[in-house]
RNA sequence: GCGCCAAUAGCUCAGUUGGAUAGAGCAACGGCCUUCUAAGCCGUGUGCCCGGGGUUCGAAUCCCUGUUGGCGCGCCA
């Protein structure tokens, strides 16, 4: 158990017996009602001590009396907790405010450097199973820059779900069937005739992007003489033939570059499998079961608005192919349903939320709802020479994220787009993040990390394992130790609030408090019992900082 | 028209289970390297928390409403 949970259960205990006491004294009257909850929080203002309730300002209601007056009696009858609770006061308009003993902190030191790179974890959701699918670009081409987006946030968000105890599945969702590979399809086969010379018009709607022209280049190299025998084809056996061959190449390239950007996948799933493994009647089996399902204009339809949308969706159309919404309820059955997992979380660019009020609606009906959230991500805004950049995937112009970790590397990369709450509109000004490279705080948080490992260095050998750790009392040692009692904390919200820009946040807490220690105090001092103390304190935060790296998948280099 | 997300310092953004004096980075200016990494530290100031109502001991935070911006509302995916 982490410090902090343990003193505040203590505080919660304490303050419940209190109010149990003052009742019985008459002090005040709960007149037959429950104690609500008790609220504790961490003040931002030091004078006010370490820990801080409302709770007699929260009674008034209820025991029609002053705030100050319920404090009072509070306080006086808060039981002394030897070694944790120092003081306890009454402040403002009846603030509880508590002071703890010192040692708390030190002890938090000592717990990172026995846990290790443990320190931070919980078994909170042991046990249960998590699906994180996330970025699921389109297989026709590169990935851009709200992949990468998504990656990043996707990827620390499994991080996430690791550390507070699920076993958690990484998956993309390969949407190798549909309009979009027939799109794809036609655009190879247009390339292929006008660079074998024929005058054919490339199809107003298709990939324009000069990586389909490369893909038949490459092809043709590939197997040479096998033009003739191409264009002897029928059309669509061609067609096939081009979109066998890319769409394997693409996601070739989707593997490396992924692996480039520090993000391994434990399931890659073809939306195709679904209709070969009859997956899709099945799940329209399922639907139909709840009675939303009907048919009208010869197309099979679900009865959305019974779940509170706007007006119902197609599931087949009138020429028998399955929409992507059919497809997608398929594959999400098959997450809960089939391979059992207990959570799913997808993140989906927010052009993509309207999709989820009518998923979720499926997955009711289907007897799977309640299992699956969605991170809507904000669309990333590319600015250039101070012009907003038009990205379109359709025309093929863009930066791919390949083009982005040339440009700022992967480090810079994953933690720049984590720096924000994923909600939060994005502007990616291209000149500045390339100038940023040497700004971002990416490199503040690695250098901190550097300084530490470089004062060790020094002492090799040094022993600091009887460290007497109540020696660290300065104003910027207190300050550090308490940026690393939050630790775990900051994971469980994250994870909770399915935010990853908390844990990138933290670690720049983290090291602008070791900077400052480190600028206000010397490490490596003569006075040896502080100098164990001192290293015990900066070995735990560099651990700290490793974890924190970890979490989101970013190097702590040694040295800078 | 309807729905989702947003609006806080010059810029980019934190702060949202309602709390005490609304914060950080960038940018600007000044200071700190004869001892552990100056990719660092310290200092200097700026706010109609988009407007208007409401809820209450207390609102940037919750509710209603208006404005502005992004996205969505296909038998596309």
């Amino acid at each position: 158990m982490y410090a902090r949970e343990n003193i505040e259960q203590k505080l919660r205990e304490g303050l419940r017996q209190a109010a149990e006491k003052a009742c019985e004294a008459g002090d005040f009257s709960l007149n037959g009602q429950e104690l609500p909850e008790i609220e504790l929080e961490v003040p931002r203002e030091r004078e006010f001590g370490d820990y801080s309730t409302n709770l007699a300002m929260q009674l008034p209601k209820i025991a029609r009396k002053a705030p100050r007056q319920i404090a009072e009696a509070l306080a006086g009858r808060f039981e002394p907790i030897p070694g944790v609770v120092e003081t306890v006061e009454i402040a403002g308009p009846g603030f509880i405010n508590f002071r703890l003993d010192p040692s708390w902190l030190t002890q938090i030191v000592a717990q990172v450097n026995e846990m290790g790179g443990d320190y931070g974890k919980t078994a909170r959701h042991a046990g249960k199973t998590y699906n994180l699918e996330f970025i699921s670009a389109n297989p026709t081409g590169p990935m851009h820059m709200g992949n990468a987006r998504g990656g990043a946030i996707g990827d620390v968000l499994a991080e996430l779900a690791e550390w507070t105890g699920y076993d958690v599945t990484r998956e993309f969702y390969v949407n190798d069937a549909g309009n979009q590979i027939e799109k794809f399809g036609d655009s190879l086969d247009a390339r292929f005739r006008q660079l074998t010379g024929e005058d054919f018009p490339f199809p107003e709607d298709g990939y324009q992007g000069e990586d389909i022209t490369e893909h038949v280049k490459e092809y043709l190299a590939e197997h040479p003489g096998s033009e003739e025998e191409l264009k002897a084809q029928p059309p669509e056996q061609r067609r096939k033939i081009f979109i066998d061959y890319a769409l394997k190449k693409n996601l070739e390239r989707m593997h490396s570059d992924l692996a480039d950007y520090g993000i391994q996948y434990d399931v890659w799933f073809s939306e195709q499998s679904l209709y070969e493994t009859g997956a899709i009647d099945k799940a329209l089996d399922m639907l139909k079961k709840s009675g939303s399902v009907y048919e009208e204009d010869g197309a099979v339809w679900f009865r959305t608005t019974d779940y509170g949308c706007e007006k119902d969706d197609v599931l087949i159309r009138q020429n028998g192919i399955p929409t992507y919404y059919m497809g997608d309820i398929a594959y999400h059955l098959n997450k809960f349903e089939t391979r059992g997992f207990d959570r799913g979380v997808n993140v989906w660019g927010a052009d993509h939320h309207g999709h989820i009020a009518r998923l979720q609606a499926a997955l009711d009906a289907a007897g799977a709802g309640g299992k699956l959230d969605v991170v809507i991500m904000q669309l990333v805004k590319l600015v250039q020479d101070g012009e907003i950049v038009k990205m379109s995937k359709r025309t093929g112009k863009m930066i791919t994220l390949t083009d982005l970790i040339q440009m700022i590397g992967k480090d810079a990369a994953r933690f720049f787009f984590n720096l924000r709450s994923p909600d939060s509109h994005f502007e990616f000004d291209l000149d500045l993040a390339i100038r940023e490279s040497n700004e971002n705080p990416v490199f503040y948080v690695q250098y901190a990390h550097a300084r530490i490992c470089s004062i060790l260095r020094q002492a090799e050998g040094f022993d600091w394992s009887d460290a007497d750790l109540s020696l660290l009392g300065e104003p910027e040692e207190i300050a550090l130790m308490e940026v690393l009692s939050r630790f775990y904390e900051e994971i469980q919200a994250g994870e909770e609030k399915m935010d990853p820009s908390r844990i990138t946040r933290y670690a720049v807490d983290l090291a602008s408090a070791f900077h400052t220690f480190y600028n206000a105090v010397r490490v490596n001092t003569d006075e040896i019992e502080l100098k164990k103390a001192r290293f015990a304190l900066i070995s735990a935060v560099r651990q700290v900082l490793r974890n924190a790296s970890e979490i989101l998948g970013i190097n702590a280099p040694e040295r800078m």
